[in-house]
Parts: C-alpha cells; structure tokens; sequence
DNA sequence: AGGCTGTTTCGAAGTTTGTCTAAGTAGCTG
DNA sequence: CAGCTACTTAGACAAACTTCGAAACAGCCT
C-alpha cells in the first residue's frame, strides 16, 4: 500500500543531494546525472506523464478512484506508474479511511525544471 | 550517417506539434503525452543526459571524438545515444571533413523546462 | 585506386520496463 | 468476525532498451 508517514517523513528522497545547476552551465557530473535521469525517465512513459498532470493541476489531493478511469489500462498497472512517480519524488500520497490521496510536489517539478532551462533559479 | 542537411531542415520534428502550457496548468492530452514522454525518455538516461550536458555546456560545437572519451562504453554505444537525443530534436550534427560536430537546441531544452515549470513561458 | 581513420549501422546478447492476472493488505460495514 | 470495496504487491511474460563486436560508410591522404 502506500507509505504514508514514511513517504511524507524524507522529501524528494532521490533528487536531494542534487546540485540546481542547469545542463547548459556546467558538463554534469556522472552521479548526478545517474540521480536525474531517473527522474526524467519516470516523466518519460506518457501514461505517467498524463498522471501527474492530472494530479498537479488540480489545486488539492487527487484520489486514486479519478486516475483509473481515463486510461485504457488495469489498475495495478496505475499503481505501478503511481509508484514510480511517488518513488522519483514527484508526487506523495496519503490513506484516508478507504481512500488514497495523491498530490503533486511542486518543488520537484521545479527543480527538474531548472535543470533543463536556462535561468539559474533558486528553489 | 549523421543525416546533415535533412535534419537541419526539419526544426525539433518531434515536439513541435506540442503546446508550450505547463504541466500542472491543465491536464496534458494523451497524443502530447507521448510526444513530450518520448523527449524526456531522452534525457532520462545517465550517459544521454550527460552527453546532452557536455554539448550544451559549450560555447560551439563539440566533436564527437571529444564525446567518446569521458564514458566507459563503446564507440558505437555513444553514436546510438547522440542518434536517440538527435531524434528527440535535442540536438543536431553536421559532417565537416572528417569529423562529426553536435550542438545543442536551446529552445527544445527550454520547452521541456517550461512544460515542468510553472511559468507560463512563450518560447 | 588503395589504404587509413573516424563515425554510423547492423545483428545479436542480456537486461529492463510495461502490462496483465492472481493474490494480499487496509479499512469500512453489517 | 465475515464480507465487501479500494488499492497494492507478486509473479509472469512480451516488448523495448542498452550494449557490444563486426561490418559498412564517408572522407582524407598517398
């Protein structure tokens, strides 16, 4: 199931101890590089990408029961993406009662974002 | 071969169909999805991002005999890398002589950062 | 033309990933 | 506690990916 207070305890568990420096400015170094691309190979599977924009746009939590229904695909195949979203750092989720909660980690995107663009931001 | 002419021609022929609004803005259409998840399946690789770094980094051009040197996998490893980022429109080549030269497209960079970011940029 | 160097393509391992069904866990309700 | 619903985990399998060595191609030089 999902690892709630775990999860919620370590923020961005595979992104932290990531410089913010854009590609552009500095040749990247080989751990670096092997920490962001999992990062960016978890936005790089489409349902996964669809996933996350359905959760980061909404304004509060998204329930798993919302995600299933617009993909052609199984449930454990949602979990699966889900899972490896939340693992990346990208999203987090809680239980409640019969439901599951995700919502989307803004500063991770952001992040990820200031790695690929040019303006040096601070997040 | 690097397909030099073809390919300067045809400006980013992967994410040019796709709309610049950020990710958490709305929620991201399925053919989007998959035209953006194929170029962030690019980069979501150690030695791609890496070699993606090391051409962006520089002020020109690179070599790719400059490229070979710097990783631990074979010649035809790194050819079938810069071909992937090449196909993603990340980057692009032209045969001078001998030598094969790569640069980086600023602007798909900066697409991709705008899709995760939440600035609403019009590149 | 023939040989040499740099780079890409081809074909074939071995590994990873996406997906499914089946089974397991968490929590509600009677 | 039994049964039900929501979601995750486990195991299996096909497709895709990474990698290599060998071969092919492009362009220089003699």
């Amino acid at each position: 199931m999902c690892q709630i207070r775990r999860m919620s305890k370590q923020a961005l568990p595979l992104m932290d101890p990531v410089c913010c420096a854009p590609l552009a400015q500095e040749p990247i170094g080989a751990e670096d590089a092997a920490v962001l691309a999992k990062a960016f190979k978890a936005v790089g599977d489409p349902i996964r990408l669809r996933l996350l924009s359905l959760i980061a746009s909404r304004d509060g939590e998204t329930c798993v029961c919302d995600l299933t229904g617009p993909f052609e695909v199984s449930g454990p195949t949602i979990s699966h993406h889900l899972k490896v979203l939340r693992e990346a750092g990208l999203i987090d989720c809680e239980r409640r009662g019969t439901w599951v909660y995700y919502w989307s980690r803004p500063e991770a995107l952001q992040r990820l974002s200031a790695i690929l663009g040019q303006q040096v931001t601070r997040v």
